[in-house]
DNA sequence: CTATGATCTGAACGTCTGTTCAGTTAATCA
DNA sequence: TGATTAACTGAACAGACGTTCAGATCATAG
């Protein structure tokens, strides 16, 4: 069979990771297939071969990513004065980064359990790292006396929830623009601190 | 073959729904096959069809009688008198029954996009119906001027979140007590609200 | 002691799974 | 023009999938 056009752009393979990523996060990773995959992107299920090893890789390299993108553009926002203003920083950043990859984080939330224990090791060190970000901030703020965090583990846990928790009900075609839904996350965090 | 034990004292059933309920929750719907659940009860695969009707009935019925013991059990709980009084009781309660029932609970959370359409709309419909217990409560207490809410929907989602979210960390084996967990949610979700 | 009915086995069904690979196609380079 | 290489197909592999069912097994009732 002839190709459909002769464009050999080599444009494929990010067009496989956008597939696999919204397959996923739509019907879960065990419930997608390579053909599946294979046929959003337009293809035959062997060609995916040429862009991953296998589909646990297809689903490590997405992850990984995910959460290098994270931690790399909280890095380039610029440090806040004081944990108050780090906090609502944290606080807008990542709203604003999960709305802008609600497939990517839900993934990275939901398919743990999918990946086998060498790779979780290593995805479960990222969120770790990202997680950290908001403890300090909150240890910084308690040991100031700006906040008012009785257990900033726990703090940190709850917090960092409650704002992920805005991918599962946000839709653009709602109620409330999405800086709006930051403010009003905001004013939640800041409060649920004691600043 | 010969059975193990001749006890026929039909205690099958539950056994099925259990293991269904460790293994989705543990591996996810799409990854355990009916021949797994089977081992673990320690039957053939061909014997669950004697206690469920198919795969997927398994899972609703898993999700809708917890939603619906989730329910009852709520309104076992003493009326709280006020607002403020509500708000902790639901807080408390939302935070036993989970740590109670971490499987069902998971199951319940993300297992919504493996039910068919019609047994989608179903588990929505109750999982609304908790929401609202909390959304009355909030809207109650912004109206007496007694909470700080500027928008009861989004608060809402936000602190159903925040609450959930125990289960993603808290371990038995951990550092706090489950009731120092109570409290400290508490303490969050009454500050957030600006009570 | 036989008959009944519930419980379960073991094999079978058609279909789908992830993955491999020899061969085809088309663009690129010398 | 001819050789090279990247991109892709289509078929095949062995195994797992959900589900069905005739027949075996066994506690109990008559």
């Amino acid at each position: 069979m002839a190709r459909k056009s002769g464009s050999h752009a080599g444009i494929t393979g990010p067009r496989v990771r956008d597939a696999a990523e919204r397959l996923f996060a739509r019907h879960g990773y065990a419930a997608v297939s390579m053909r599946q995959i294979a046929a959003e992107v337009g293809v035959q299920a062997g060609a995916l071969y040429l862009y991953t090893r296998d589909k646990q890789s297809l689903l490590f390299d997405l992850m990984q990513s995910h959460l290098r993108d994270l931690m790399q553009a909280w890095q380039a926002v610029p440090e806040g004065d004081g944990p108050a203003a780090r906090l609502e920083a944290f606080t807008r950043f990542h709203i604003r980064h999960h709305l802008a990859r609600p497939d990517a984080v839900f993934i990275a939330y939901m398919e743990l359990r999918s990946l086998e224990p060498e790779n979780f090791k290593v995805i479960e060190a990222l969120r770790k790292r990202y997680e950290d970000v908001l403890e300090e901030i909150l240890r910084d703020g308690a040991a100031a006396g700006v906040f008012t965090v009785p257990d900033t583990k726990l703090a940190t846990m709850a917090l960092i929830a409650m704002l992920t928790g805005v991918n599962t009900w946000y839709r653009d075609s709602g109620r409330l623009s999405r800086d709006r839904v930051e403010d009003l996350y905001c004013d939640m965090v800041r409060r649920a601190v004691g600043a």
